[in-house]
DNA sequence: GAGTGGTCTAGACCACTCA
DNA sequence: GAGTGGTCTAGACCACTCC
């Protein structure tokens, strides 16, 4: 009677993910074409396309101009992890969230974080420590400096109630950032924070943000060796 | 005399990010509609949707049928990690891979893994221990346990010149994957391996895989220190 | 030169969600 | 009920790349 219902590009995603995964299709094996693939699932090219594409960027399948798209024969698999402030991440939890401001300095940087950032001697910056907790266990020390160049009003901020995360994220607007993520031995002042011993094994997370050309903040979090990042794929 | 090319979904995600940066509209404010917004950059309302999308999956913007788009007022940046095989990682450095088999059983999983992969006492599992070298430098210590029950041929495997990483990645397909991150103490048998101290901080990346409801591998891989997990926004 | 993917357009209908 | 995003279609042209 009816028309089944219209196919959607999940659906195309699925069944030649499923194909690949039952090896009907071999790792190395070129896939039909957009227009073969459209006229046997009774799609449109653009909605098999679109398919084709997500699984692409999947790593699954390899695709270049005129020869055509191929099953990945080592699929570099991608790993997703979203970067929440972590006053949501901890509340996330179910735990309290609580914040406290160890230090504030206005002065120069330090000869690493000036060559880290690509700043000049003379840069004024400022320098932040705080401590985040969840249910009053330390959750992650941050040690943060911001270019007072890049981002003035935080010379005006004292940063006492809320956290210069939260407070950058809604006045400092970026545009390209680095992460980079490390174990690391802790050093005397984060283990005296974090309360641990000195030398334990802590995880890093670290973080550069740019506006264009000009750094805006660079960021080390350290984080007790019980926290774990985790993703699904 | 011309018209002027055609304007692309990238053109318009990149000047909507712009508008956000600069502030002409607010965390929080509402973007106009995809029609208005295609009238007004003479594009279609697709080429529009394109771009919204790929802010919304930025986390930049956040959009709701009804409701329409709005400026993220906490924008859930998300980082990207590609996960290579070992062996490419270390060949995009333009190091030397190395490899060794260091040992080899077959036989029931420890309690813990098998608790971490629902699996019963009585299921058989190829155990590996490999090390895996950047010039000859320790690079990552990899202990998998591989289901015989669900990759009944990595039994007749030896694995002595092929990693289990490189062979499963070719042989068996999976459908779910977990990643976490963490640093720890190594353990006596890391240390040796990678030569370090034993309670020296290693970065660990722990991978569990599944190909339906049936668990593939788990896999430990451990990293010295120096190791660096970076990615760019 | 020719084949394949990349993308834009115009139009349409659907699905969700708010009022 | 009505407004907004989500997506499909059909057609077209472009861009890259291999031959």
């Amino acid at each position: 009677m009816s028309e089944a219902r219209r196919i959607s590009w999940r659906d195309i995603r699925d069944e030649l993910s499923r194909r690949i995964a039952a090896r009907e299709w071999q790792p190395g094996a070129a896939v039909p074409g957009e227009e073969a693939l459209a006229a046997e699932l009774g799609a449109a090219r653009a909605t098999v396309n679109r398919a084709l594409q997500d699984l692409a960027r999947a790593g699954v399948v390899e695709r270049k101009r005129k020869s055509g798209t191929r099953v990945a024969l080592h699929p570099v698999r991608e790993a997703r992890f979203v970067i929440p402030l972590v006053r949501r991440e901890i509340e996330a939890r179910g735990a309290d969230y609580g914040y406290a401001l160890l230090s504030r300095e206005v002065g120069p940087a330090t000869e690493i974080v000036r060559a880290r950032l690509g700043l000049p001697a003379e840069a004024r910056m400022l320098h932040l420590r705080c401590l985040h907790t969840a249910d009053r266990a330390p959750y992650q020390y941050e040690d943060r400096w911001i270019s007072l160049d890049a981002v003035p009003t935080a010379g005006a901020e004292n940063f006492e109630t809320v956290g210069p995360n939260e407070w950058l994220v809604e006045t400092a607007p970026f545009s390209e950032a680095e992460f980079a993520f490390f174990a690391a031995a802790a050093t005397a002042g984060e283990a005296a924070v974090l309360g641990l011993q000195p030398g334990a094994p802590v995880f890093v997370a670290e973080r550069l943000t740019w506006l264009g050309a000009r750094p805006v903040t660079l960021v080390r979090m350290v984080h007790p060796p019980t926290h774990r990042m985790v993703t699904h794929i």
